[in-house]
DNA sequence: CTTATTGCAAAACGTTTGCAGGTTT
DNA sequence: AAACCTGCAAACGTTTTGCAATAAG
């Protein structure tokens, strides 16, 4: 990957704007400092810094995608009332107390995993080719 | 909510595919017994119908969201590889053991909860008004 | 008869992409 | 000079919405 002003710019902002910011809300900080900034290299930008580990992209259900500086494992809570995104941090057996919470007010939990199904993995210690590889 | 014949089959196509099916999905197989209808329908019948909890929304990040007839919790395993969305029980406890699965391969996890935060129920508390209500 | 629901088409939204020109190495 | 990166604008996929017509209670 290689040097580029506007790059740098967005991971400076990932990391000044703690509250998970959206890319919108990047860009519009982020163009006050390089005017002339499209919004489409920030959005590329993220993605390259996403791929390349320097950030998290935090999904929230049915809204822009959020990032996050921080990198290690955690979960968030993103509040129906006030709309703010806050980090919970959260270590498997945590989850059960956290879910009982008496300061938060958990009303559901959307969680998706990520990974290989026990049918690919079976596929690929078996023949080393997985099942309905895509692109 | 009054009847309808199309939100009944909407219904009914969660129900018999069992896939965790997408509304395009969805709208796909239930056209065949009711010709004309619109896609548009179909969104609008799987929205009131999570409103009533009689469905579950299942949002894969980036992607479109997947519908589940399935009301109780747990949590969703979407294969990097073949793209399936599978359910995955999962209470609290099991959690720490699931990530470290012999059978399913985990990469990521996706979590985010919904609820209010501490300082919206503390708001509530004490005023019972919440700070920065919205729609 | 009243009002929810429909089909249609257009638009909203977040995001990606093709291209021609500019920057980095 | 080669490869990467940019700005711009157009296009994308998903979902929502305004409207006039239809169907349910």
């Amino acid at each position: 990957m290689r040097y580029s002003k506007q790059r740098e710019l967005v991971m400076q902002q990932v990391e000044a704007l703690q509250d998970h910011p959206t890319a919108e809300e990047i860009y519009e900080n982020a163009v006050k400092q390089c005017p002339g900034l499209s919004l489409g290299t920030v959005y590329r930008n993220l993605n390259s810094l996403v791929e390349a580990g320097r950030i998290r992209r935090v999904p929230i259900p049915g809204q822009a995608d959020r990032f996050d500086h921080t990198l290690r494992w955690h979960s968030h809570l993103y509040c129906t009332e006030c709309g703010e995104v806050s980090d919970v941090m959260l270590d498997g057996t945590m989850l059960q107390g956290l879910l009982k919470d008496q300061q938060a007010e958990i009303k559901d939990c959307v969680m998706t995993l990520l990974g290989r199904c026990p049918r690919c993995v079976g596929a690929a210690e078996q023949k080393a080719a997985p099942v309905q590889p895509e692109e």
